[in-house]
DNA sequence: CTAATCTACAACCATATGGTTGTAGATGAG
DNA sequence: CTCATCTACAACCATATGGTTGTAGATTAG
């Protein structure tokens, strides 16, 4: 799988949006996140697992602690790559202009 | 499942990316896109299916076919999801900026 | 040192996903 | 009318996903 699959994937689920928000906002260790949602430590773990995956967040190491960090640059990433499809339209609208366009020089010939 | 499952999950496919891209760019039928993948119609037949449920593509019939048509709306809604996220992280960054401009505070009392 | 906490990871299960083939109904071409 | 084309949909299969429980290793608290 692509790093653009892992990112859209690993936004398709609202449990790992929410932890995706927490994290934006500031630290949260994994037990502190499995508190807030009702399912296992484990569940919540392969959650974080799945945004580390795709790059969303970091984990590192404090005392027998992970501590989870969101990363804005992944979240910018998808933006460019939704900028790409707004660009696609846009070009499109600018052709469909051009056709029109070329039609009134035609009706004035 | 929320709509914005849907909306990420149909976009964590590099297929139903290329047939977003397609059909953004100009119209086409079902079996037009099932040309250009090398999988069977009936499974390109499913991802469209995946896009219209996520309201990124709508389907309308002309003759025999079905035409498929992008919905830049449907990619502008994912646009301000990701702009919320970029809104909680910028937060974060005033508030730490508060924070270090409290402790200035603190110095020169 | 001992006990509690935090984490990792494996095994397991039900369901969803992404593909296939096959059948059948509309519609257009000749 | 007849045949080819386009589509829909069902059945099926292998694998992925999202959850569970259980076990074991680090690390901190007391």
């Amino acid at each position: 799988m692509q790093r653009t699959d892992l990112l859209f994937h690993a936004l398709a689920d609202s449990t790992r949006r929410d932890i995706v928000r927490l994290v934006l906002r500031g630290e949260h260790s994994v037990s502190d996140l499995a508190r807030r949602y009702p399912m296992s430590f484990a569940a919540v773990q392969k959650h974080v697992a799945v945004l580390e995956r795709a790059d969303l967040v970091t984990k590192h190491q404090r005392g027998r602690e992970r501590i989870v960090r969101g990363r804005i640059d992944a979240v910018r990433d998808v933006d460019r790559l939704l900028d790409e499809f707004e660009a696609i339209w846009r070009d499109r609208m600018h052709r469909f202009g051009d056709v029109l366009a070329e039609a009134d020089q035609g009706e004035n010939r």
